[in-house]
DNA sequence: GGTATTTCGTCATGGCCGTTGACAAATTAG
DNA sequence: CTAATTTGTCAACGGCCATGACGAAATACC
């Protein structure tokens, strides 16, 4: 939400049609007179903003609510669910997958595909993305839907501002550029580091602690790539001077400890990366044996299973002690395919931030909340999409353009 | 500041004022022209804010510029150095300070006093602290200028955006308001931490590495209470959830190490302290003995006093990679009174964050840069000093008042 | 030296945009 | 049924920036 200052009327315009849009999709179906109280324009000025959104067809009037409130009831706005849309899809190591949502968040289509990525050949796998991403545009146009952009979530490092991916380990890419190999009739294109959108899909959902006051901060914690960790401040990603920030998988746990692969000693990832639990819980890591696995074997109660994740628990909430105490977050949430473990996993990682962050909560009695996302492994591609259908409400300007 | 800002074209008209201010506070002298180049507005528009501000007292023109470019040579603008200016104050565990600075960023008036605060009486020193602030704008006054806000360094946490000090052990305060015992009379009060105001002194000097792209980043570590850090993201203060981010004396850097007075283990402050890194020199901390006392032994080249600092120096570095794995900055300063010890405690630094940080650093060969402030412990009150005056700058409104 | 060129600052004009104040419409309270 | 309240719209207004032209003041070139 934070835009650059207006500096002439015509960028003001656009701006205040951005904030009806905004307006809208956060409060579900107001008022003009709603509207104009919560953004601080008079109702004559929504007025003229509704009418040009009306026209441009990105609203729609339903009839006079029934509000059961003294004076006339006024005529409540929506954000259509036709005309524009977003455009989310998802490389994963094992599977592909493209969603389409309306301006209203709703979620109209939704295509997967399992495969096998790693250490595979980009152009084979966007030839493949691009035929799901064709049909799920196809139906969507049956629907009256009409791509606005697309967000691809990658599980790799994507250079700040870029389509460039420049390493995915996992799929052993390296500098690959995606927007070359993906349409590009579906609205203007972007590459975001598939936690990132997880944290924000989370942040956007909305379904978590209110904000009490401004807007919300917490680290999302998810064990694709690694552990990652995705920042939310003030409502914002950090992304970092080079787009690196929440490699929470090399913050030290033990400085003198294992090795790693990143050249130093006692990573997190050592402890509690996806490889290491597998084997400390007796399983050989492959394709196909993945946390999901480990997740099984906890439900059946096997000791030894739960005593790997007690132990990455225990590391994990060191490193995230040190992201505490460093960023003063208003929660933790683990997502992805973390989640799935939540139930052993979260136990050990509040004892050691409840240890290890008093100074950071005031001395206060109450620890830093950690928490499981609801929207587990999903959060990545909701948050792809859910990020296309933002652009396009940032920009109204580019909708209205017909 | 919620305010439902009901004329949102005025506020057009007040940000651009301050993009006048802001962009001649930045480039030193310009022309009309140049000003209007650098902030996107024409010729004619960038005139009428420049009359406003010329009426209103805050710029001055100096004659035409030599240029020796083909052309009219504009005629150069200048902040004034009369007229409003900024407070900065600073309450130390053994001194206080005030600063007055004209609105190019000038110091106009310092005052010093050496006291010893620990443990002390608020209303007593601030006492003491309101008669420097008299002596000082008395002073400025003779060169006719007038407070327009004051901004007060504390070591200690302070509620986010609120005059009270919720706790400072140094100091002995907790809960302490100090907008109640300070003058009304020099504008609004601001109180805020000492490092987090040291860290922004860094950024608004521009003495530092040249922003590549984008506003900078940095942690800005320095040794007041224990061991803090300030990080600065995108050009802007991280102040967490509730205000106490950058806790980096209580990182976890070996988890089953010494017990700290937070309930923890193996927190920074055990091993990089001042306590703990003048007992380790085999000094007996105590008032007087300080930092200052460390660096003079290391410059005599103490065996012990080395050992102790690059000891410290090491495990600052294990919980700094930690950082810089979770924030990815541009650089990493080591500002305050530890900029002094900067000789012996930049290679043990330097040598963790290298080993540790090559994930997040891309791979590349060259890890974060690490250097000393050049302000060192003059950091938190020219920052505080310097907030006062961009504040002032920021609402060109209240400054026009008359 | 003189003219052309370039740049600067200003002016009048115009368009855009949100505000103000008033009014009809639609509903509830009594 | 009347009064009160709220909504949405309209016309007039004022503020603000863009546009284009102009004189002013310097350099560049002949």
């Amino acid at each position: 939400m934070a835009q650059p200052a207006p500096q002439s009327q015509s960028e003001m315009r656009q701006r205040n049609l951005s904030r009806v849009l905004h307006t809208l999709a956060d409060g579900g179906p107001l008022s003009r007179a709603a509207v104009a109280a919560r953004i601080g324009l008079t109702r004559a000025a929504v007025s003229t903003l509704v009418d040009e959104l009306l026209r441009g067809g990105l609203l729609v009037e339903q009839g006079p609510g029934r509000s059961g409130a003294v004076g006339r009831p006024g005529t409540q706005l929506l954000l259509t669910d036709r005309g524009p849309c977003g455009v989310g899809a998802e490389i994963g190591v094992d599977h592909l997958a493209v969603c389409v949502m309306d301006l209203r968040g709703e979620t109209r289509v939704r295509v997967t595909h399992e495969t096998r990525n790693q250490h595979s050949d980009p152009t084979a796998v966007l030839a493949l993305l691009t035929s799901m991403l064709r049909r799920a545009t196809a139906e969507a146009a049956t629907a009256g839907l009409r791509p606005a952009g697309l967000t691809v979530a990658v599980p790799g490092l994507v250079n700040r501002g870029s389509t460039t991916v420049l390493r995915a380990p996992n799929l052993g890419w390296h500098g690959t550029d995606l927007a070359a190999l993906l349409p590009d009739d579906l609205g203007p294109v972007t590459v975001e580091n598939e936690a990132n959108l997880g944290a924000l899909a989370e942040l956007w959902s909305g379904h978590h602690a209110p904000p009490l006051s401004g807007p919300d901060s917490f680290v999302h914690v998810s064990a694709e790539i690694g552990i990652g960790a995705a920042l939310v401040v003030d409502g914002e990603l950090l992304r970092g001077a080079h787009g690196f920030a929440g490699e929470l998988g090399h913050l030290p746990v033990r400085p003198d400890g294992r090795p790693c692969s990143c050249g130093g000693r006692g990573c997190l990832e050592t402890y509690a990366g996806e490889e290491a639990v597998l084997r400390a819980a007796g399983l050989e890591p492959g394709p196909g044996v993945r946390i999901g696995a480990l997740a099984a074997r906890c439900e059946a109660g096997e000791p030894t299973a739960l005593r790997a994740v007690r132990q990455a628990g225990t590391a994990l909430g060191i490193a995230l002690s040190g992201a505490v105490n460093l960023l003063d977050p208003r929660q933790v949430v683990i997502g992805g395919a973390l989640a799935r473990l939540a139930p052993w996993l979260l136990p050990p990682v509040g004892r050691e931030l409840a240890r290890r962050t008093s100074v950071a909560t005031g001395g206060r009695s109450t620890p830093v909340p950690v928490t499981a996302s609801p929207l587990g492994p999903d959060g990545p591609l909701l948050g792809a999409a859910r990020s296309a259908v933002r652009a396009a409400l940032d920009a109204p300007g580019e909708l209205l353009r017909d």
